[in-house]
DNA sequence: ACCTGAACACCGTTCAAGT
DNA sequence: ACCTGAACACCGTTCAAGT
């Protein structure tokens, strides 16, 4: 045990070990606790031992991303093309939940990383294997957008946002206070239609998943009826 | 003119000749340029004078936020449903061009502003005008997401993806570089796809207004089908 | 070969002081 | 009343040095 754990700490700093602490890192402290200083502390090492595997730090998050792209679930082998990319998203979507940094993570970098590029020609792949134009492949790949990564693109957490600060954040709740719901009466109503949804709500305000499945096969349907309508950037369908 | 000049230099520090002076910032050097020394340099005035007026960085940025929320035209009197939410999401959308840096500022922020709010709220009220029940609605605005405010999402630039850095930036090319469409067939492919696209495509690559318009319609055409169909969270076609 | 310490040019923000 | 300067606790990263 002593010798294990004796070898564990003159192991020389690795690629690998860098990206797994500074994920975990993430994970658990949030990307804004991921210093470069804060992960060289972790590993028990100076700040600058890092960047003899790492070049900078957008290197490090190009290669955190690629982590986590690397737990989507590869395609369901048999099912058409609707269920296959609806699995994967909704695989990627459990990854996201897994790494919450991840979705800003993505969005701050401006270059895809060679994993979120394998990932995506897979998707099209699918798309086209299921008879799919190579044009309508592209347009629905910009218009599946981030949400083909499991992003679930909400402006801001509904459930915490009645008050400035973190007040109401123990027990969020879907009903407004009062001066708010004046202030926003349509907010207001919907949130309340929300929590009186039907047995889809567990807890308080409302069900995420739901909510991203309702918006993913909303576009999902309506590109299948593209698909079949025989969709050419010439040729559109009122 | 030497008064006026005068005049400004000794106007004391105003929220509002803050919050226009980080806007053009922004808008000009990019958000990783929007410093509280930065800005203040800009103003002429040392950083703490701007804390008189914004209680911190958090601060300032939910209202610059504000402002750009401001810009977004108003519901065109007398329109449908359908045309009056596409209308302002378009504008929206013209909005944030304008401001490159909001996308990533509204995300980074956790607490929706009170213009954001607004601007939200405002477009609740036109889908209850249109007929659509409360519940609806409420999926509806989340499954619109941040394409509400007119954000494309889209995962990466697809059209300077070629290299490591800005070599091809100054001509990016539809075409990716032979390595890379053998790594990555199918992406290769609607890139191509893309570029060979009828009169939509001006210069290279594909042509974004084109794309946000293809999924705002898909959403929006979705939309309306549940709505003529008289849609609720327990019955859902197929 | 692999890691370190000191240093540089930055951050946001607090606090006591100036006028 | 309004603004400032010095300071604190941080950043990412370079460079020359240690072992």
């Amino acid at each position: 045990m002593v010798d294990q754990a004796e070898t564990l700490r003159r192991t020389p700093l690795s690629r690998d070990r860098i990206l797994r602490a500074a994920v975990a890192l993430a994970d658990a402290a949030g990307i804004e606790s991921l210093s470069m200083r804060n992960l060289a502390q972790d590993l028990g090492v100076a700040p600058m031992a890092l960047y003899k595997h790492v070049s900078n730090k957008d290197e490090l998050l190009d290669a955190m991303i690629d982590l986590v792209v690397a737990e989507i679930d590869p395609p369901a082998p048999g099912a058409g093309w609707k269920q296959s990319v609806r699995g994967r998203i909704l695989s990627a979507r459990q990854a996201l939940r897994r790494h919450p940094w991840a979705p800003l993570a993505v969005e701050s970098r401006n270059m895809a990383t060679p994993g979120l590029l394998a990932y995506l020609d897979s998707v099209v792949g699918t798309l086209r294997a299921g008879g799919f134009s190579a044009d309508l492949a592209h347009h629905v790949m910009h218009a599946m957008g981030s949400r083909v990564l499991g992003f679930s693109q909400e402006l801001f957490d509904t459930a915490r946002d009645t008050g400035r600060s973190g007040a109401a954040a123990d027990q969020p709740s879907a009903d407004m206070p009062p001066e708010m719901a004046a202030r926003f009466p349509h907010l207001a109503e919907i949130a309340r239609a929300a929590a009186h949804d039907d047995g889809s709500v567990v807890g308080p305000g409302c069900d995420d998943q739901f909510e991203f499945e309702f918006a993913l096969d909303l576009l999902l349907d309506g590109v299948e009826r593209l698909h079949r309508q025989g969709w050419t950037s010439a040729h559109r369908p009122g």
